[in-house]
DNA sequence: GTTGAGCGTT
């Protein structure tokens, strides 16, 4: 057995690796003390070129005459991928041409069984340059409801991923197949603390520093509350969770989604009870279902105003008459958890009004022209488009 | 003729 000096590339110290009994090495031996490494290489002193060492099923074979391993340098090979030479090519040349990052196929789930290729393909070629449209279908070639779509640019990818989109009278879910991402609601968000001047035309001009804004609707009569719709749910996400000042007053951002915050979402499965309903407010689930218009009657209308919309509020616990089914624990008329709950008054309207009952939506139909409203949590963000 | 959470005949 004898000793071989191989290093890597990136003149780091050489180390002496013993061979095996019958001259070889194993390559084993090698991505023991380098990582990664597929292979070795040494300078032929006659060519001053490089040569590759044999390498059959892991080992690596003394490349001299006579079965031998001179007192070469050996240098460690590694998949071109990590190389670093490669890298830089790759930020240099090939990122360039490239995509930054790669797009992938896209579920979109809740399609309407009438719904075909063409139709999938018309609604999303505007957001960008569609390679594949697909809808799977049971052996008689009926809709599954649900196909894929796959864009050639990730711009558009991004732009269509994790929201909503009314197609053909549905909701439809877009995610990446086999995410757990719940899709966003939509690139909507709740602005609280508005004031009463503040019109639509100024928020707009307001958040259009931010990007593109495609709605905003401010409910009448005056609710201190207000919805921006950005054609980029991106450019929502990036505005939530942080106060913003229109002219001199601070609002506040959240989703418009209940669901939208990390905190709400892992605590979905908890029941009210224990946790903090009025956090998770009445905009999700059956909490919303259950906000139906008649209960709506305690905010809405004209009779609207703080006071007198709590104190009006039927006592915990009477079933039909509370916010839906899953706030049995939360007591408006103690005024701690009033408190508590003024704290989160942003999220509770957010929850009530976002296509719940207060806000009346055109459609006689409910959510997707179910009749069956069992089905949770889509009602907040039922087709609601035109919010004016 | 119905249906409405899911994950693609490779």
């Amino acid at each position: 057995m004898l000793y071989v000096r191989i290093a890597d590339e990136h003149d780091n110290e050489a180390i002496e690796i013993p061979t095996e009994e019958n001259l070889t090495i194993h390559l084993s031996s090698i991505t023991a003390q380098f990582p990664g490494a597929c292979g070795l290489k040494y300078r032929n002193l006659d060519t001053q070129t490089m040569r590759g060492v044999k390498l059959v099923d892991g080992i690596l074979y003394p490349p001299h005459d006579g079965g031998v391993w001179k007192d070469n340098l050996y240098i460690v090979v590694y998949p071109k991928d990590n190389k670093r030479k490669m890298e830089d090519e790759d930020s240099q040349s090939i990122r360039s041409k490239r995509p930054a990052q790669k797009c992938s196929d896209l579920i979109v789930l809740g399609l309407p069984w009438k719904v075909e290729e063409k139709d999938l393909e018309a609604f999303f070629a505007p957001f960008g340059d569609l390679v594949m449209t697909m809808i799977k279908r049971d052996s008689t070639g009926k809709s599954k409801g649900y196909g894929f779509i796959r864009f050639s640019n990730h711009e558009a990818q991004e732009a269509v991923i994790g929201k909503r989109h009314l197609i053909e009278g549905r909701w439809c879910d877009v995610k990446i197949p086999h995410s757990k991402e719940q899709p966003k609601a939509s690139s909507k968000i709740f602005v609280g603390r508005i004031t009463e001047r503040m019109t639509k035309d100024e928020l707009r001009a307001y958040f259009e520093q931010f990007g593109a804004v495609d709605d905003v609707y401010i409910p009448t009569p005056f609710r201190a509350f207000a919805f921006v719709t950005f054609h980029d749910n991106a450019v929502a996400e990036k505005l939530i969770g942080e106060d913003q000042v229109i002219n001199g007053v601070s609002v506040y951002i959240n989703t418009a989604d209940p669901k939208g915050t990390k905190d709400q979402q892992t605590n979905r499965q908890q029941s009210p009870q224990e946790g903090m309903p009025y956090q998770h407010g009445a905009g999700y689930g059956n909490r919303s279902s259950g906000f139906s218009p008649d209960q709506g009657r305690y905010f809405g209308g004209n009779n609207y105003n703080r006071e007198s919309s709590f104190s009006g509020m039927p006592p915990q616990n009477s079933g039909s008459g509370n916010f839906g089914n899953n706030s049995g624990g939360f007591n408006m008329m103690n005024p701690a958890v009033l408190a508590a709950a003024l704290g989160s008054w942003n999220n509770m309207l957010n929850g009530m009004f976002n296509g719940g009952g207060g806000g009346g939506g055109g459609r006689g139909s409910g959510w997707q022209n179910n009749t069956d409203m069992k089905k949770d949590g889509p009602n907040w963000n039922k087709p609601d488009g035109k919010w004016s």
